[in-house]
DNA sequence: CGCTACCTTGACGCGAATCAAGCGGCGTGG
DNA sequence: CCACGCCGCTTGATTCGCGTCAAGGTAGCG
């Protein structure tokens, strides 16, 4: 499934951890996490776990970026979350003890860490501090989603579009020019987080470039015009 | 805000405690549940707890119907979940210590316990097993959001409308008859769970009604055959 | 160098929002 | 007790956003 790499990054160095869910572990703590996962690398495109699986893990991102998504009508994929260095997944699942109700994709070439699924669900069980760490992850995604549900019941393609240039910004940020996403879509992957077909997707985008909003250069998209983008969103109060 | 009622009825005894987060506490545990706690009276339309407001207590439904909904562009309406007796509502707020982001409202005469929050919040952080409790709670409302959100995407109102009827049912249930939804709600709640105009809702409901899949009887909605909602709301696998 | 996957633009048509008008029920007050 | 007014429901006409289909163009990769 993926390529398997040597290396096995201790979690107690682990830059990636300060900001995840595990900063709450101790020294020691951490060093027992390390002896209890594996780490792995995907390519661009490839699956970190898939629909309708079991979970056996958890994973955390050392380095790169997911996207979680599912599959709806006709096969169409609906982008639901996404993840970056330092954000675990799968945990929904895990707490849940379902199937996976979404896929994982690497959107880059990205090192994965696979926490046991055992290992984890005793850790939140005796440790309440990571437990209320993984909740709050929760109720965020949980807010996210109830956000987006409004957005997709009442605001229009363009709208909606420009909401989610602006949430790939929030998510990933810019570029080292201050001003180029620092995440490169597909065309179709935008649409399926928009909810919208490719087409329409790629007509917005060219409307937002003629309109001095934004810039376009292959994938690459620079953002000119944070307040413009903003106003087109129609975020209120 | 709402009337108090002299009567506090026991969660020891509570017929709802059974089927709610709380089925878990011990006799003893409910008793002291049942000391950091009392009772409400809410008339339809009233609100429990309003949207930006801060959370001070968990509201765990003795008896009755609410609608969680949040107010998105131009004063429109977007129900987001639904609850009912045994149901507890304002733990994603209490848990991640935010305001509320939507306002809880008795679709019906209802009459909710309002329990302390610091209460609660020590009795999750003491009891891992109330917590994940709760935990399973949120992670069952993300699944449903992002199901939402997979709809909302991808099909159209005719579709959604023949979900959200599956939904309402699947939530309330049926009344003595098995077949009329044991709920009413006025048209535009309808469309503002489907996430369509009032016009649309209205539309839709007679189409079904002259296609055989429902009746009407002003708010009452009998359901004739559930397949053909289902088929007509476009589930697959 | 050619194939494939992705991107782009145009034309068309339908779904659904909006606007507008009328109906019916219910509560209130004269 | 009836009249009035308000609010929710319903239906029709019109408009237009956006999805779909179709036809290239382009870039990366074997």
């Amino acid at each position: 499934m993926a390529n398997n790499k040597d290396l096995n990054p201790a979690c107690t160095t682990c830059i990636a951890r300060a900001n995840s869910v595990f900063g709450v572990l101790s020294h020691e703590q951490s060093h027992e996490l390390t002896l209890h996962k594996s780490c792995a690398v995907y390519k661009r495109g490839q699956y970190i776990f898939n629909e309708n699986g079991f979970p056996h893990a958890l994973y955390c991102i050392n380095q790169g970026k997911i996207k979680l998504n599912t599959t709806g009508i006709d096969g169409k994929e609906q982008i639901l979350r996404l993840a970056k260095t330092g954000d675990v997944i799968g945990y929904r699942s895990l707490l849940s003890n379902e199937r996976y109700h979404c896929s994982a994709v690497a959107l880059e070439d990205s090192s994965v860490c696979v926490i046991d699924r055992n290992y984890f669900l005793e850790a939140v069980g005796n440790n309440p501090k990571l437990l209320f760490e993984v909740v709050r992850k929760i109720t965020n995604d949980l807010k996210k989603a109830e956000e987006h549900i409004v957005s997709l019941s009442q605001k229009n393609v363009r709208e909606r579009m420009a909401e989610a240039l602006l949430f790939f910004k929030a998510t990933f940020g810019f570029a080292a020019d201050g001003q180029t996403l620092n995440v490169t879509f597909s065309r179709e992957e935008i649409a399926d987080y928009v909810g919208t077909s490719t087409e329409s997707a790629i007509r917005l985008l060219s409307e937002f470039n003629q309109d001095k909003i934004i810039e376009l250069a292959g994938k690459k998209i620079k953002i000119l015009s944070l307040p413009k983008l903003i106003k087109t969103a129609n975020i209120d109060d």
